[in-house]
DNA sequence: CTGAAAGCGCTAACAG
DNA sequence: CTGTTAGCGCTTTCAG
């Protein structure tokens, strides 16, 4: 009997120990060596009908013996299903993003489903292209987490598959889920206040297309202005070379000496701001009290002292999957769907 | 004309505005509204043959009115060829990976392959059964950058497709990339007694089933005997809880006092190392050299202080694609390649 | 320059 | 319990 035990494969082709060339063995293949029809391979792979033990224990002996994978390509064709989703990020390197595509892919594999991922890298172009090779019967539904201008991609007007976004609106009848920024931002505002903080400055990248950074600065302002104090915001306009952002925060801390608390709408950017206190040897908590936001477990355990405004990540991923598959099978679903954020306190807070 | 849209899907049908069911268009609808054959479209699409300017424009009319897209899965049974890549790892969480997997995927995109992702989170009975999926001619090709014991997943053995594995050992006929990790541990030792340490520990995180950090333990006993020095290395045989971390590397500093120079596995253990020096108030680098391993970008923006032997990521994911290319082309390649790492020496290294 | 027919590997429908 | 037939949507002969 022929084993594959270091065969080599050659475009299609299988070569055994002796050099015999024989193709990738298919369901026909199986049904000859088993004496039964195709159809009854099928069936026992499927487990559907009734089978004689017998006929069973022949297949699966002829399927072994051929080392027989069904090709899931041809059952893809025939069921009209692919069970892949596609995931479009900005890219997995952002631990965020990591994060919540590696919760994404370990719910939807659960539930059966492989992942075909996409960075798209805030590149417009790119995010356009992933799009149509997706939408043609790739995948059977899609999760946008990209945070580029929905109105430059006109595909996602014309999708005929199921999608979910996160934290970004595409379209109306596109559900999407989000953890409630408006909400964080207050939380993180009111915290700081509550710890005795007066002058309390809000940094926020700018991502003109998402409301989402809007939503934790209005928050932010709207507390600000409850409690009677000045709100102050700086957007990052440019993107996150360590160099820019040391000179932009040195900038913040010349204009606003005065500053002893601060909210940033992202973790890595309230991380450069505790680096750039302690070279100005500025204390936290004692002088300048400092609020990130995500909550990333990686970041957290990196940098420990830092309090954020957490993300439920977990919550999300489980939420969006759950939309997608509903979409799936049929069942219309739209509105935004908002998750509760929290804060963790750390170090970087008074007591 | 009908238009698509606020168009729904409903399993494989559309409806339009008028709520007209419709199926998704395919190929002969197209050629049915051109007006030609079901050939003739795609040679359009396929650019193949001499074809008449009209006939082009009339079928791309048609595409176009209809919103045709190819279904990419009947072409991948008839090419016989997916365009698609499958990666595992242990999960994209994590920077490291996540930025192995940026660079594979972005460099897989840039050649025209799609990319499958697995996070096999350390679970050899997931890593199992995403092989087992993959295997069965869902991918053209496979690169294994996990860490489970490849003895217990016999699929490697007779998998009939090309693999290509990162910084870990398979089988003999399937070629590894690597990072020169004997080398990194040279490095990093080197510079640390170059700088004067003499009491240089060594943390290093249990892989058993890999030769890798192997490799960098082994570089660093070598020259702590070259130079005269007394090696002490700590097994990590936890996983990452952050409690047991904080007792672990203070019970190293508690048991050697006179410790003056760290050299960890990867940058996670360093940065660790980091937060009990500093709460133990052990001046770093005067009291204590630290150098770490990995150099990932993200980490570094986080914890710019921290020296560490960098990865050549970009280059390891560039070798990758370029062997699991040549080897669907249909050539044979085997062996380790071995990519060159560098110091970056930071604030946590004395000049 | 264009079309008809066969087939990629599988499964569903229908027959026995 | 099992087999025959047709067809998923595309591309590739081979004819014209």
């Amino acid at each position: 009997m022929a084993t594959f035990c270091g065969s080599r494969y050659n475009n299609n082709e299988l070569v055994n120990d002796k050099g015999i060339v024989m193709n990738q063995p298919k369901m026909t293949d199986v049904a000859k060596k088993a004496g039964v029809s195709p159809t009854t391979v099928s069936r026992v792979i499927n487990r559907r009908g009734y089978l004689s033990t017998k006929t069973i224990n022949k297949v699966e002996a002829a399927m072994r013996e051929l080392n027989y994978r069904p090709n899931m390509v041809a059952r893809q064709l025939q069921s009209q299903r692919t069970m892949t989703i596609g995931i479009l990020v900005p890219t997995v390197a952002n631990p965020f993003f990591g994060e919540l595509t590696y919760k994404l892919e370990r719910d939807f594999f659960n539930a059966g489903f492989k992942v075909l991922i996409g960075n798209a890298e805030n590149d417009v172009e790119k995010e356009r292209l992933y799009l149509q090779q997706l939408l043609a019967r790739q995948v059977d539904g899609l999760v946008i987490a990209t945070h580029n201008h929905q109105q430059q991609i006109p595909e996602y007007q014309n999708a005929n598959l199921p999608i979910v976004s996160i934290d970004r609106y595409l379209r109306a009848s596109i559900p999407n889920v989000s953890s409630d920024n408006y909400a964080g931002g207050r939380l993180a505002t009111e915290e700081l206040i509550a710890r005795g903080a007066k002058h309390i400055i809000h940094t926020d990248s700018v991502e003109r297309f998402n409301k989402r950074d809007y939503l934790r600065q209005q928050a932010y302002q709207d507390v600000m202005n409850e409690h009677g104090l000045t709100p102050v915001t700086y957007k990052i306009d440019f993107g996150s070379q360590p160099e820019l952002m040391r000179q932009f925060f040195n900038r913040i801390l010349d204009e606003h000496p005065e500053a002893d608390g601060f909210f940033a709408s992202n973790d890595m950017d309230a991380i450069q701001l505790l680096q750039t206190a302690r070279q100005r040897e500025i204390r936290v908590p004692e002088d300048l009290q400092v609020i990130g936001y995500d909550g990333v477990p990686t970041t957290t355990r990196i940098v420990p002292e830092l309090s954020t405004i957490v993300q439920p990540l977990d919550e999300m991923a489980k939420v969006a999957v759950d939309i997608l598959q509903r979409e799936i099978n049929g069942e219309r679903v739209t509105g935004s769907h908002n998750l509760p954020v929290r804060l963790r306190a750390s170090a970087s807070l008074k007591q």
